[in-house]
DNA sequence: TTTGTGATGCACT
DNA sequence: GTGCATCACAAAA
């Protein structure tokens, strides 16, 4: 279920910092690419001196989002084929978007995924990118302004956390956040 | 239900 | 040449 609460777009200084701060305070915020979209229900933070992370070697072509401005979205290709969306933060960091509970276009999304099921519309950060047509062109926009739009609870969800998926270094890092009980995470937190 | 593997682009060593 | 911040589908059990 959608969080029912007022909502508003983040300011800059919400994004000012640090990845591990924002990540989970997106959890619950609305998240539209052409009036497509849906809630946030997992994201995963990484940081510049993260081995995971795509800024750990330092600036390069790929990853210049990422050393941009606060806000901007980093968007890169995995593993060939897929595209990932992330929500830049304080310098060198950023927030991964991994799902969201389908809620606008959701007629769009079924389409472009070519499924009808709403649980596999949007359960990972390849498919939530298929699902909106986000592609690499939309590096470097602001994701508060359009086609982007994000609007957050003024309070804060229910969040759990977790280990990182997909990753081969600092695997330990309980860095991935999610909605409790949400059923339209890529895979269930597993329990204490 | 869980596990294995192919597809595929490109930055980096 | 290697290694991915993945997904879908096939095969096992």
């Amino acid at each position: 279920m959608p969080i029912d609460q007022k909502m508003k777009t983040p300011d800059l200084p919400f994004f000012q910092r640090n990845a591990i701060e924002v990540a989970p305070d997106l959890i619950g915020c609305l998240l539209s690419y052409h009036n497509v979209g849906g809630t946030i229900v997992e994201s995963e933070a990484y940081e510049i001196d993260d081995p995971a992370s795509h800024s750990f070697r330092g600036l390069s072509k790929a990853n210049a989002a990422m050393f941009g401005q606060p806000g901007n979205v980093y968007v890169y290709r995995s593993y060939g084929i897929h595209f990932c969306l992330n929500i830049v933060c304080r310098r060198g960091s950023a927030v991964l978007i991994r799902a969201i509970e389908p809620v606008m276009g959701i007629p769009s999304m079924q389409e472009r995924r070519r499924t009808s099921d709403i649980r596999l519309l949007c359960s990972g950060p390849g498919k939530l990118c298929q699902a909106l047509g986000i592609s690499l062109e939309d590096n470097e926009k602001l994701i508060g302004k359009w086609p982007f739009s994000l609007s957050c609870p003024t309070i804060t969800a229910s969040v759990v956390t977790g280990r990182r998926i997909g990753i081969s270094k600092a695997v330990d890092l309980p860095w991935r956040f999610g909605l409790e009980a949400s059923r339209f995470v890529s895979r269930k937190f597993l329990l204490d």
